[in-house]
DNA sequence: TGTTATAGTGTAATCGGTATCAACTCACCT
DNA sequence: AGGTGAGTTGATACCGATTACACTATAACA
C-alpha cells in the first residue's frame, strides 16, 4: 500500500517521456496506441496512483468542492449536506466540509480556508454571508447558494419558494375552516423565516382574515421555542384553533406544549410544520407539514456545481416543496 | 482575493527570503522578531493563504483528514459527523467526507479514494469494514473507528458501552416493576444491535426473568420498523407492559403503533429509546432514553486523531452513555 | 510540387511551497 | 587572538505532476 511510484517511473518503464504519460493520463493529446498501451500496462503493473498534490499544484484543479454548513444540528441542513455527499459519490470530486456556525464572520473565514485549499467550487448551505462578500465570491470561484434564497443569485441559488410554501401551509388551514391561526416564526432576521411569515400573512389577507400580531410568536427554529411559543400564545389569551410553525422541530415543541395543557391535536388545535423531517411521520399524531426535498436539493446542488465548474450548460433545478397531509390537522370543532 | 499571493510575494514585500517566510509560517527555526513581524504584516496586508498543494507536495502532509460516514440519515451518525467538523474547526486540518453507504465494498473503495487524496488520518464512523482490511489500514494510516466497537482496536476506537447501556435501559424498566419487557432490535448483524440485545438479555436474566423470544422483534433502526414491531408484537399475543427500542427512531415508530391501537404511553406501556436525539425531548410524552453523547464523540475523535497523526501521547476518552429519564416510562398498572 | 494541417513526441519551465546546507554574526571562553 | 556554538539567514535543490513550445513525420490539399 506504500507507493512512491511517480509518473517518471512509469515513463522509464514504458520507454516514453513524462509528458506522454501525462497525456495518457489526461487524454489531452492523441498518443500512439502502442505507447498508450505500454503506459497503461506500466501503470497497472506498478500500481500507479497520480499524486493529487502535484496534479493540483500544476493544474490548479483540485477535484474538490468546498461545502460550508451551518451548525444548527438542523435536520434540514444535515440532509442537504448528506445529499451533497451522495451527489458527489460517483464523480472524481470529493467534498470538504467547513462550518460557518451561523456567523457571517466565521463563515467568511471558513470560505477563505476553503479557497486556500483550492477547491474548484463552493456550495454554501444556508448562507448568512454579506452581499458584498458574496459578490466578490461569485467572481472568484464557482459558487452555489443552497437552502437560501438570495437576491441577485437567481441562477446560482437552489431553494424552494418559502413564501409560497408558507402560503400553502396557511391556506390549508384556512380551507379546513380555521380563521384563528397562530404562527411561530423562525429566527427573526432569517430570510426563510421572513418569507414563510409573509406567505402566512398573504394567505390570511387573501381570505379576508385580519392578521392579528398577537397570534405571531417569534421563535428560533428549535424545539424549546416551539414549546415556549405555545405557552406565550396561550398566555396572551387570544384564542386560536391552529398553529403553523416555521419548522417541524418547533411544531414538535408546540405539540408538546399543547399536550402539557391537555389540548388535543388536532381536535382542539391543528398543527402544521415545515420541512418534513423523518420524525414528522412518526410523532403522535403524525404531523402535517411542508415537505422540503432536502436530500434532492443537496444532490442537485452537487450536480449543478460540477456543470458550473466544467463550464457546461446547466439549469437550476426548480425544486418544489409540497404539503404532506397527515393527521395533525382537521376542521376546527364547531364550539370553538 | 483574485490573484494568488505566494510566499515569494510576501518575501519580496517584507524584504526577506522565501525561506524566512516559510520559517515564520511553520515556526520551525527561530526568526528575528523584527523580520517576523514584517512577514506577518505582509501576510496580513496581502491577504496571503498558503497553497495547500504546494505545501502538501513538498512536505507530504495534507492537513486533511478523511471521514467515512454511513448514509443512514441516522441522527446519531449525523451528529458524530457534525462533531468531527466542529472538533477540527480551529485547527489547520479540514475534513473530507465520503460515504460508505453501509456496504463493506463501497466502504473499501471510499477509503482508497481518501488515501489517494493523501489524507493524514482517517475517521471511520460506524464501520462495516472487514477485519483484515482494517488491519491493513491500521498499518497504512492513522485511523480511528468511531461509533462502533471493534475487537483488537481498543486503543483506536471511540464508542460507548452498548451492552452496558442496553442493560441500563432494561434495568430501568425492571426497577419500575416491569417483567414483560419487549425489545425491538436494530439491524440484526450490527454490532451495536447485538450488544444492546445482550444487555437486555443480561438484565432480564439477572432479575430472574425468563427471556421470551416472542417479545423480541428484529427491527432495522428506522421508524417504520418500530411501527411494524409493535404490530407484530401485538399480533403475537404475548402481553408486554414495556418496550425497549434499540434507537429513538424506532421508539417513535413504536409509540405511533401504540397510539394507533389506543394504547397509552406510559400508562399502559412504557417505552425506552436509545440515542437521545433532539426530538426525543419533544415528542409526546417526552421519551425516556439512553443519551449517547454523539457530538462529543465526534469532537473527541477529531482531537484524538490529530494527536495520533502528530505522534503525541493520547488516550481514548471514555465516553459514557446515560439514561435520561423523561415521561415515557412508569410503573406498570396493577391490573395488567 | 509546394503548402498546410494534423498526429505524435520530448525538453524544459512552472506551480508554490519545504528542507538541506553553507555561511555569516556575535557573544563567550580559553 | 583564535575557537566554539548558538542564533539567523539566503540559495537552491527538490516534491510530482501539467503544459507551453519546438520539432518531426505523415497525410491532405491545391
Amino acid at each position: 500500500m506504500k507507493k512512491n511510484v511517480t509518473i517518471s517511473d512509469i515513463a522509464a518503464h514504458a520507454n516514453v517521456s513524462k509528458s506522454t504519460v501525462s497525456r495518457v493520463l489526461n487524454d489531452t493529446t492523441p498518443v500512439n496506441e502502442e505507447k498508450r498501451q505500454a503506459v497503461l500496462a506500466a501503470m497497472k503493473e506498478m500500481n500507479f496512483e497520480p499524486n493529487i498534490f502535484a496534479r493540483g499544484l500544476a493544474s490548479g484543479q483540485s477535484y474538490t468542492v468546498g461545502v460550508v454548513t451551518q451548525n444548527l444540528g438542523s435536520p434540514f441542513y444535515d440532509s442537504i449536506s448528506q445529499g451533497v455527499v451522495t451527489g458527489l459519490a460517483d464523480t472524481n470530486y470529493s467534498p470538504i466540509f467547513a462550518d460557518g456556525q451561523w456567523q457571517p464572520d466565521i463563515g467568511k473565514a471558513v470560505v477563505k480556508t476553503l479557497i486556500g485549499r483550492m477547491v474548484d467550487g463552493l456550495i454554501v448551505i444556508g448562507s448568512r454571508l454579506k452581499p458584498d462578500f458574496l459578490e466578490d465570491l461569485k467572481q472568484t470561484i464557482p459558487t452555489l447558494l443552497v437552502g437560501t434564497q438570495v437576491e441577485g443569485w437567481e441562477n446560482r441559488c437552489l431553494y424552494i419558494d418559502n413564501e409560497q410554501s408558507g402560503w400553502e401551509a396557511t391556506q390549508h388551514l384556512i380551507e379546513l375552516g380555521h380563521t384563528q391561526i397562530a404562527h411561530i416564526t423562525g429566527i427573526a432576521d432569517h430570510q426563510d423565516s421572513i418569507r414563510r411569515l409573509n406567505g402566512y400573512r398573504r394567505a390570511l389577507k387573501e381570505a379576508n382574515i385580519e392578521v392579528n400580531e398577537d397570534l405571531i410568536y417569534e421563535g428560533n427554529f428549535d424545539g424549546e421555542s416551539g414549546l415556549a411559543g405555545v405557552e406565550t400564545l396561550l398566555k396572551r389569551g387570544k384564542p386560536f384553533t391552529a398553529i403553523f410553525a416555521a419548522n417541524d422541530t418547533m411544531a414538535f415543541g408546540a405539540r408538546l406544549g399543547l399536550y402539557r395543557r391537555g389540548i388535543r391535536v388536532p381536535e382542539d388545535v391543528s398543527v402544521v410544520g415545515f420541512d418534513d423531517q423523518n420524525e414528522a411521520a412518526f410523532v403522535t399524531p403524525p404531523l402535517t407539514t411542508i415537505r422540503q426535498p432536502a436530500e434532492e436539493i443537496g444532490i442537485a446542488a452537487a450536480e449543478t456545481l460540477l456543470k458550473l465548474i466544467n463550464k457546461k450548460d446547466y439549469e437550476i433545478k426548480k425544486l418544489k416543496a409540497k404539503l404532506v397531509l397527515r393527521e395533525s390537522t382537521c376542521a376546527p370543532s364547531s364550539d370553538d
